[in-house]
Parts: C-alpha cells; structure tokens; sequence
DNA sequence: ACCTGAACACCGTTCAAGT
DNA sequence: ACCTGAACACCGTTCAAGT
C-alpha cells in the first residue's frame, strides 16, 4: 500500500491541472492520496523538492535532442509541453530558478548552438535566452487561460498568442546567427568593423 | 495620523528590499505602520493590488522614451530598475502577468519599434519579446543574489551576467532587425524568397 | 520503514464594532 | 472616514508516537 515518490508526483499533476499551481498544497496532494500531508515528508524533504520532482516530469514529455531537429522545432516542443499542464511554465520557470530540477530544458538548444561551433560558454548563454523567453510568453499565455477560465478576462480576448511566439522566436534566432556571423567575420580577420549593429 | 496608501507602499518597499518577496506579508506591512492587517484593506482591496502598487513604484525608475534613446539603453535601464530592489523582477513579472500594473514597462520598446515603422501590432508583440526576456534574466540573477545571501550557493558563484544579458538582447535587437529587412525585401516586391532563414 | 495526530507559527481576508 | 479585535479557513513543517 506504500504511498511511493511517484505517486505523489502523479496525484500533484492531477491536482494541478484541475485546480491550478494556486491550489497546489501539501494537504491537498495528501488528501487525493487518502494520507496525512506530514506521510509526503517521509518521501520528499520539502515542497520545493515535490514541485521539483512535478516540473521533471513534464519536462520529461520534451523531445530528445537530435541533430536533425532544428531550434526553432525544439522550441515549439518546449512551447507544447509546458502548455500541456495547467500553470506548466510558472511551475518549471519556478523550479528552475532554485536549481532543483534534474532536467534542464535549455539542454537541447545548447547541443544545437554548439553543434553549429560556438563555444560552450556562449552556447549556454544564447541557449538561456531563448529559454527565459519561451517561459516569459508561456506564462503570459497560461495566466491569461487561467483568467478567461475565471471569467475575469473576457473572449474574443485568446489565452494562446502564436504570433507573439513565432516573432520572438525568429528575433532571438537569426538573431543568434548574426552574432555568429559578426564573430566569424572579426575572428577571418576582415575590415575589424563588425558587420552587424546594434542599433535598431 | 491617518496611514496613506503611498506610506503602505513605502513601507512595503522597505519591507521587499529588507527582507524579499517571500517575507512580504500584510501583517509585516501592518507592523512596519504601527498598525492591524486588516487596516490595509481599507486602502487597497487586497494583497495583489497593493503588490501592483509597489511594482508600479519600481518602474516609476524607468527612464521616459526620448527618440534618442536606443533600446539597448532603454533594456539596460529596465535591467537596473529592477535590480535596484530586492526580487524586483520576480514582484514585477507576477503584477504585470495579472494586468493590474498601471506603468507597462514595454512602452518604451514599443515607441522605439514603431519610431522604426513598425506596425502596432507587431512593435508590440516585439517588445514583449524582449521584455520576457529581461524579466526572466533578472529573476535568474536575483534568486542567485538571494542564494548567496543565504550561504546555499557559494563564491565565486557570480549572482549577476552581464554577458548572458548582453548577448541576449543582442540576439533580440539584431533580430530584429533582421526580421523588418526580411519584411522589407518581400514588400518591395524582390525575388520572394525571404533573404533571412530561420534555421540556426 | 512508513504513517498518524497534534501541534507550531504563520498566512490572506472579512466584518462587526469602535472612534 | 479610518481602524481594531476577533475570527475563519487555510498554509508548510516538525515530531513524538504508533504499527
């Protein structure tokens, strides 16, 4: 009968796409398991390491990496499976920042970056941007489900904003390739002027 | 005597930085004034609200447009704004995300896309881009500040990147502009095929 | 090993009652 | 108009004690 670290996982996805992050306590998760909420600290040390333990597990619905996929491919599938649960983004985007997730989403994009020649330091860097700005939208979008779901927001206003995702997602990588292309023409030893501005 | 809402935002304010976002109870406000919880509720109708307030002070730091400005100057200002209190980013992010911010702090960016001949629309949509972005850096560098306050992450672990912020808002700003010459060359009725590709 | 019962120190919010 | 006192319905977490 033993209440097992993945069942508790399963019963704090359950709570959460019905009721939502806000929802998301001890005693609730407890109560869905039929048990204390005191019995889930035999298994987790905190609530930050439980909602850790959530955030892989829908991290765990990405795409492996492969050399064929492009960035902008990997990013929709990071798009997708943070929407794929209520409240996805806000739940990983929170668990990332402490540092307790054992998947790390930007993983991915980093392959991609560097399978194209950039250093790892800077393949890290290019990678976390896309990634700060896939949860900034992905949020955005979910707080506006939650909203039109409580009435307060009101259609024709949509939750989803495919559009606003599609350009950032084209700023950010042909971005990234002209960084590339503005570093290769200074390290080829060309003029030395950097053939991209900064400027608008 | 009576307790104005700018002095609760004051003291809020002081309570952020003091002690963080976490610790930031009505019932510390009310101490900080000398006075019950229960009295706040006269002046803002609930905690979210009065966060907004506090959000809305922050932001009063941002610089005002000027067609001078570029909007590498304009994200580094944002940047500082939210650094200069304590999970600045993070209290901004979630009052922006439930829409009961006066200041938006995309306003600048928008000014600056469209002063460039950019659609409404699309200036929009763009500036959030890097707005996502920005928070979702800083957010990243104020948990770090805080871990290391707290001793859970040790030196010489660097709380702030200003490489990882450069190089971000350097993908967003060239891509964009990449992106309006791409729009440009298809509306001046050259070839059709698109002069930018998406794939890294 | 795994869970309960009960407590501790908190929360946001409401509302009658005071001044 | 503005605030208090007291309550309501919750939190996360700890820990002795049970099985």
């Amino acid at each position: 009968m033993a209440v097992r670290p993945a069942g508790i996982v399963d019963a704090a996805l359950g709570i959460l796409d019905a009721y939502g992050l806000a929802d998301l306590s001890m005693r609730r998760i407890a109560d869905a398991l039929g048990v204390q909420a005191a019995a889930i600290y035999w298994h987790f040390a905190n609530k930050q390491t439980l909602l850790a333990a959530v955030s892989d597990a829908i991290l765990a619905g990405q795409a492996g990496w492969d050399d064929q996929l492009s960035l902008e491919v990997w990013a929709r599938d990071l798009r997708g499976v943070l929407l794929a649960h209520r409240d996805g983004a806000e739940l990983v985007a929170a668990s990332l920042a402490v540092g307790l997730c054992e998947r790390i989403p930007d993983a991915g994009a980093v392959a991609a970056f560097e399978s194209h020649g950039w250093q790892p330091d800077e393949a890290g860097r290019a990678a976390r941007a896309i990634v700060h700005f896939i949860l900034g939208h992905v949020i955005q979008e979910q707080t506006r489900q939650n909203l039109l779901a409580v009435g307060v927001l009101a259609p024709p206003t949509e939750a989803l904003d495919e559009e606003g995702f599609e350009l950032g997602l084209r700023m950010l990588i042909s971005g990234a390739r002209a960084v590339a292309a503005g570093r290769d023409s200074r390290v080829d030893g060309s003029d030395g002027e950097p053939d991209v501005s900064y400027a608008v």
